[in-house]
DNA sequence: GTTGACCCTGGAGCGACTCCAGGGTTTCAA
DNA sequence: TTGAAACCCTGGAGTCGCTCCAGGGTCAAC
């Protein structure tokens, strides 16, 4: 199949393809004789894995990694554990991160809740007020 | 205040705040004869609003736009409020996203416990039989 | 014969920094 | 007085994971 095929078949972008496979995350595809690149259905599966993974945002480094480890089935897969183990770890730090900062973006939209002048808005006055207790 | 200073005071990359500077952020420091830039109290409590705001994971562009709108005391702030609000749409779609992403992760943990040959562990088989499920 | 859909390469651009090379300056202590 | 550590400067490259572009070539249908 060619890349466009390809591309669609896994609904990603065409580029997106040819990146992976320029970072090696993906085996160079053969070539037709005009030099358009040719996949097979053992490129689509690695393609599938690589999406996969990016959507359990994985870095491109990590799955590499993952990639590497699958290739050779007589290794054990303590990496494998501990890699979804790190993954997670980041997943739910940034979850907690991001649910304070939405108790601090709740707080500060109740501080104004009309079209007042700029001097009067609790948000930038708040804003503000932060600014100058740091010093 | 020196640049090390000021940073050290709103702990931020000295860097950083140059970078600010560059991008038009934080106004022009003064300088001294030998070419070190001087900052003011002025520059600290923006230098803070600017970081408090990135704290609300705000872009540089809609930082820059409330910095704008705040200069100008006579304009009113319905801008601000819809910032905020989408900023805060933002966020809530991102801890949403993050939440889906944890459940699979945790799924896909739960798949090995131990350590097995490769070919025998639960999670690579698992994200391998996706990638064969795409086609 | 020409339109349109597809393919190629190499390189730039995004956001928000971060780091580096290759310099100059200040400050403090031995 | 000398020298090391800590500070400062500039301009440019690197990070991540794409995405887009210019400037071309190829192929099928009408
Ligand atoms: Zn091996
Ligand atoms: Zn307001
Ligand atoms: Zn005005
Ligand atoms: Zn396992």
């Amino acid at each position: 199949m060619r890349i466009g095929e390809l591309a669609r078949a896994c609904g990603v972008d065409v580029e997106t393809v040819r990146y992976y496979e320029k970072q090696g995350l993906l085996p160079a595809a053969h070539r037709t004789p005009n030099g358009y690149r040719l996949f097979g259905p053992q490129h689509a599966e690695r393609l599938a894995f690589i999406r996969h993974c990016r959507a359990l945002d994985m870095p491109l480094a990590e799955i590499r990694h993952l990639i590497e480890v699958a290739d050779h089935p007589d290794a054990d897969c303590g990496d494998v554990n501990a890699l979804i183990d790190t993954q997670l770890d980041k997943v739910r730090e940034r979850i907690k991160a991001m649910q304070a900062l939405e108790h601090q973006l709740v707080a500060l939209r109740s501080r104004c809740d009309s079209q007042r002048a700029v001097e009067a808005c609790g948000i930038l006055n708040e804003l503000m007020a932060v600014s100058r207790t740091v010093r």
